[in-house]
DNA sequence: GTAAGTTTAGGACAAATGTACTAAATAATT
DNA sequence: AATTATTTAGTACATTTGTCCTAAACTTAC
């Protein structure tokens, strides 16, 4: 690992555990046992900085979902992308934590991610399409229900980790599974029986 | 509305439009067209600001709490107290926008938030067991189901607002209505044909 | 009307922070 | 071996920020 490697590994470190606006530059040198003129020379701008930490999340979860595209089960996709996604988002905790944040002073992240917001609402509409035809899940009931739902999910997979965190809840080595058990049992009333078996066994088997 | 009351005042409006931390003493008193030593006479440290905030925002919480112990309806109760708790944590959402970051660093508000939190937690809870009793919830298929439920509203609670802000929807007059309903929604699927025709009656009646 | 208390303004200061600059040390290449 | 490029350290600087201090202006009460 270089100097570039050791300086974004550590400043994600610091970012997760202190928040992105409490650390600062001298911190981070600190922290590697470097000087501050040396981390300015990787990195002239703080905001350099962040937009690569940045970078290196996309790429883990463009990742993560290329190896999810060969997955046929709409099902799968949906149990398996999640934990993925929570396992690397875990790790990058900071900007989830500091979303509104960066989202209101970095631009640049803020168009990207929406970009990707939109995306993947396309995608779960049509996996809950795909279920419904399969006839896992129910049609929906009322109007707007399976947007709403979305809606629900996307809260909720883009702010549990606030919530954990804030709470203190012992963040234990299961812990990212037991928000994932949380976070599933969202679409479990929708599905019908045929549905809650698979979803029961799915959970059983450890991915 | 006197000298202390505009600033609380401004400096909330602040807060909520740009950031608990990108808000200086500098910024508040300009805005108010005061000096900064008179800010600082009035709050001498910016601790004892932000305290006074969310001093104000427990008293109203506390008042809407009140109010709604007069209901009978555990159904009304969850849905008028959702809607009212909504309607006040907008106007303070600066804290909630921040709330990781003031857990972090406010120990006093973090320990009261927390207790209010555990309340909250067997106050819904009990309302949950009401319901089942009057059979407009059906009762838990799988272990933990309702603690999970639970758990999921608290965290669309704490973070719906920071969502919205995030995406950048347009926060039009109805904007925390329909809010209201994404989040009642969760609860729907739960409820048994007799707490539907309920759920419906209350959502087109406006309150 | 005067005295006491309250409110306001303006300035000052130390600490912290992002950024820039210079020079030395190390590594890579020819 | 020599030279070139990369990496590192140390320092400096302008800005910003929370906090403090002093004195003037204004209110209130007797």
């Amino acid at each position: 690992m270089n100097t570039r490697e050791k300086i974004l590994d550590q400043a994600r470190r610091l970012f997760n555990d202190r928040g992105l606006t409490t650390i600062t530059m001298r911190h981070i040198a600190e922290a590697l046992g470097i000087s501050l003129g040396n981390l300015t020379y990787h990195f002239q701008k703080r905001e350099d900085l962040v937009m690569a930490i940045y970078q290196e999340l996309v790429t883990k979860m463009n990742g993560v979902m290329e190896e999810l595209m060969h997955e046929k089960s709409a099902f799968v996709q949906i149990h398996r992308g999640a934990l993925r996604s929570m396992e690397m988002f875990y790790e990058y905790r900071f900007f989830l934590i500091d979303l509104v944040f960066i989202m209101r002073n970095y631009p640049e992240i803020q168009r990207h991610y929406m970009r990707l917001q939109v995306q993947r609402e396309i995608q779960f509409l049509a996996l809950f399409t795909q279920l419904q035809k399969a006839s896992w899940m129910r049609r929906a009931q009322i109007p707007m229900e399976y947007e709403h739902l979305y809606r629900r999910m996307q809260i909720l997979g883009d702010y549990w980790i606030s919530s954990a965190v804030s709470l203190e809840l012992d963040q234990t080595p299961d812990f990212i599974r037991r928000y994932h058990r949380i976070m599933m049992e969202l679409i479990y009333p929708y599905l019908t029986e045929q549905g809650r078996e698979a979803f029961e066994k799915l959970n059983t088997e450890s991915v």
